[in-house]
DNA sequence: ATCTATCTACGAATGATTTCGTAAACAAAC
DNA sequence: GTTTGTTTACGAAATCATTCGTAGATAGAT
């Protein structure tokens, strides 16, 4: 696999604003970040320095400030992480992950609802 | 909170033993923990010292060979650590992961049954 | 052209995790 | 009691993540 994606709880900070935000300087990101935590600039600035040496981010040099962008997606990201936890912390079993999440997180009823319907589809034999 | 639980990948592993076995001593885990990897003896020794000062384990000294226990327990700990997962990667929308969750592990049909009772269960007013 | 702001790059310190070698304690067998 | 094998304790190396200071490049304003 080229793609064995496992960020940092740092990396994955960033990636979120990158995937809500899109393309972004270090100044654009550390913005944001300040909002919840308190880092130094060039904090931030080598943090991405090195998602990018990972290939997390890719960017764009062409301006004095650089400009990042996501370089791996959320879904495909999210899907990665969730097996893990699946695999490491649920023993493999999705559905006791699943029931635990309902339980724990109530969600409210239409999300329930949501859930409910979008089990009816995977359900069916046929699209 | 006395408790924020937040084990490494390898602490996981030998969390897992010690809920499926229960009390073992080093070399207990260290036998199951060579299935499927390889690593010193004396590497799982010290992570389960430093387990023990964390306290993620407990351990009786009555005899030469130490006896550990896991000193959390798995549905607490899957808890939390579930949690963190739904608020650092899917931004605190539970069924969220949930829907990805049923969707990428293709549960079987028996499976899919149990959570829907699990479903109706939960959205009863009154229990 | 010079000054000022901002930005990148680099290197190093810190802290946590993982690994393992070595020594000392201990028990069982001889 | 001495040897042998197992266990614990300790310390240190290796790796990785995180943090930040400093230097040099760059653009814009005066």
């Amino acid at each position: 696999m080229s793609s064995n994606i496992k960020p940092t709880d740092s990396e994955l900070e960033i990636l979120n604003i990158l995937w809500e935000k899109g393309p972004s300087t270090v100044r654009d990101i550390h913005a944001e970040l300040e909002k919840s935590k308190d880092a130094g600039y060039t904090t931030t600035l080598k943090l991405m320095q090195i998602m990018h040496d990972k290939g997390l981010l890719k960017r764009d040099t062409g301006n004095k400030s650089h400009v990042y962008t996501a370089n791996v997606s959320q879904e495909k990201t999210q899907g990665q992480l969730l097996k893990r936890m699946i695999d490491n912390v649920y023993n493999g079993s999705a559905s006791q992950l699943v029931m635990q999440a309902l339980g724990n997180h109530k969600a409210d009823k239409k999300e329930l609802d949501e859930i409910r319907k979008y089990l009816d589809e995977i359900s069916k034999p046929k699209s």
